[in-house]
DNA sequence: CGTCCCACCTGATTGC
DNA sequence: TGCAATCAGGTGGGAC
């Protein structure tokens, strides 16, 4: 379900529930699959480490990690961080307890049906569970995904993404990005490496409310074209963080994934359905191997 | 290098 | 009802 609006709604939820918080522990599945960077170095690095924020770049949820200060961590000792500690410059050791480098992340990408749950530890754990961080205040944050098309990973230096953020890109920018190519514009919309966090559901929304056509070369866009497309985009994920604020918070509760269907798409899944512009009913379909939909009226 | 296409997975829905 | 085929909001790698 995730593209730039629902993961934002994650990041914020989270953060809202998890910041400040020091990681007692890190259980982590045996799919491996599912770990960009090895469990045992995941591991390694949360452990210890005070959750300081959480937050979105792309379609990714970056956790950024400090060193707490105190004393007591942990009742039990680990012998492995303590020895990796030693290693470490920065600091009077004394005052610092295990934890990562200096601005280290821990980076989520949910894939298509990856979810991030606070709960109790006495919430049944749910089936596909990859991670659990257990955390001072005795609530489990959990990293549960069926398709494992999720990753996890750390990182030492801090994570920008693959390409530029939609909601923040300037004019000349957005249109320098399309610039020359011959890709169809939806196809250039999904690809990460120029804009990161636009998905399949608002790429189609943001054609339509732009009147632009799936198919067009990007790179024969008028400028003035684009000038709606980036207008049309940052309003359709503007809205939809909007909305995703109070129907998705169940993500990172118990259940998932409730409520982010009543977004009102024009578009997207409503192949047949009435334009609700011009009743014209819409199309579906595949470009680059994504459903793709549009009106064909109103969409030139 | 840019673009296309498929594999990677499980689960929900559709169709016979 | 049962079961197989199809489809799903993402991405990375290999083919062209």
């Amino acid at each position: 379900m995730p593209e730039l609006p629902e993961v934002e709604t994650v990041a914020n939820g989270v953060h809202q529930r998890v910041h400040g918080q020091t990681i007692l522990s890190v259980w982590t599945s045996n799919k491996p699959q599912t770990f960009k960077s090895p469990p045992a170095e995941i591991a390694d690095v949360l452990t210890g480490a005070r959750i300081d924020r959480v937050h979105r770049v792309g379609k990714t949820i970056v956790v950024d990690l400090g060193r707490p200060l105190s004393k007591k961590l942990s009742s039990r000792p680990n012998p492995e961080q303590a020895k990796r500690v030693e290693g470490e410059v920065e600091g009077p050791a004394s005052t610092q307890t295990p934890g990562p480098a200096k601005n280290a992340q821990f980076l989520i990408h949910l894939g298509m049906t990856g979810r991030l749950l606070v709960s109790t530890p006495e919430t049944e754990v749910p089936p596909h569970t990859h991670a659990i961080l257990t955390l001072r205040s005795g609530k489990q944050l959990r990293f549960v995904d069926a398709r494992r098309f999720g990753r996890l990973s750390v990182a030492t230096e801090t994570y920008t993404g693959p390409g530029k953020e939609p909601l923040t890109i300037g004019l000349e920018d957005f249109i320098a990005l399309f610039h020359g190519r011959r890709t169809p514009i939806k196809a250039a919309l999904l690809n990460q490496a120029l804009l990161h966090g636009v998905g399949n559901i608002y790429a189609d929304e943001a054609l339509h409310h732009a009147g632009i056509r799936p198919r067009r070369h990007a790179g024969r866009l008028t400028r003035d074209e684009l000038t709606k497309l980036r207008t049309a985009l940052q309003k359709v994920l503007k809205k939809a963080i909007k909305l995703g604020g109070s129907s998705v918070s169940d993500y990172v509760d118990a259940d998932g994934v409730a409520g982010f269907f009543q977004l009102h798409h024009y578009v997207y899944s409503r192949t047949g359905e009435p334009c609700r512009t011009c009743k014209t009913p819409i199309e579906r379909i595949v470009i680059g191997g994504r459903s793709t939909h549009f009106c064909p009226k109103c969409q030139r």
